[in-house]
DNA sequence: ACTGCCATGTAATTTGTTACATGATTAC
DNA sequence: GTAATCATGTAACAAATTACATGGCAGT
């Protein structure tokens, strides 16, 4: 889901295609880091779909497209962003929201994280129910990429326990000792 | 990689497509599951590149294709097996491959293993030494994505110690208390 | 002069998905 | 008789990649 990051990055301020490039080096190439060979067609698209739209400028002699959100754009971002994700492990669609949750209230991030962590346990479930019936039948290896699947999970719960210790502690200033995450 | 997916189930023993997306579903839906729309044309084209092979069978009644791997199959299969992975952090190629460790020697493995957590820590580091610079400038929902790519690759190096004491503990006969993994 | 970075873009290919279409057997 | 499961397949679409192509600026 590319076109969100772009909508997202754009929500922050103007960009050209090469400057969100590089942002997304640094800040997403963790779950999401696409080519120049998608974003760019990608803003062509988003651009004729009025999402975004652009000025030409130039800079130090050089041509540039600047970037910038559209009403249209931003409303549909966050509309998306509201969205409940669907799980899947391999997919990054829950980190590619939650880099943007800054654009929404705290009490419903807390909302979609606790509806997002149900979702998680029930697929550690999931898990956990296969080994349990198939664990007689299963080598080494198979084990393992099991195993791997409930840790992965198990991971997840804990990072998103602290995490929404820490925004429900920001909110009320609570005692918590949230320095480590 | 369906493609070796395929391969590795047809290592086992003859299935039909039908067979192979149950046996996905039950064990490899973790981090692969692919839909009868890419299973099926993938045999086919598989099959004209020799590197499966069927006979079509009636059982119950039922007009049955079931594919068998060929020499040639196997063999592309096992270098793939042999061959590093390059590590991106949802790209699943190292379960798809780990999976099918069994038919690789155990000092093998443990050298694969050996070389991929080599990656893994890297690619920590790389996020560490973000975190570091950048952490000033980060928002807590940036900040947490990127927690979520530490505690993610500690997770696999975490996992990855353990299985490796596992191989070398059955091998060598350790006192070990491995009953845990 | 040459290398590296800035900046944009296209074309071909890869790798899948969803939706559709068919038809037989089994269990209720 | 009808719903679920077994079994195979095609067509249209989706989302992104890699490789290619262009050109200007900055530093050595």
């Amino acid at each position: 889901m590319l076109i969100y990051v772009l909508l997202g990055f754009l929500c922050e301020k103007d960009m050209t295609g090469y400057e969100i490039k590089q942002k997304m080096t640094l800040s997403t190439s963790n779950f999401i880091d696409a080519s120049f060979g998608s974003i760019y067609p990608m803003l062509k698209k988003m651009e004729k779909g009025e999402l975004i739209k652009y000025e030409e400028v130039v800079e130090e002699g050089r041509f540039k497209k600047s970037y910038g959100i559209t009403e249209k754009g931003k409303s549909e971002f966050i509309e998306w962003l509201k969205t409940p994700c669907t799980f899947s492990p391999f997919n990054y669609e829950y980190l590619n929201k939650l880099f943007f949750y800054k654009y929404l209230d705290d009490l419903e991030v807390v909302q979609l994280i606790s509806s997002f962590q149900t979702t998680v346990a029930s697929e550690y479930n999931k898990l956990a129910s296969i080994e349990e019936k198939h664990v007689h039948e299963m080598g080494v290896y198979e084990h393992a990429t099991l195993m791997f699947g409930k840790e992965y999970y198990q991971m997840i719960m804990n990072w998103h326990d602290r995490l929404t210790r820490k925004i429900t502690g920001k909110k009320e200033n609570e005692h918590e000792n949230d320095k480590e995450f």
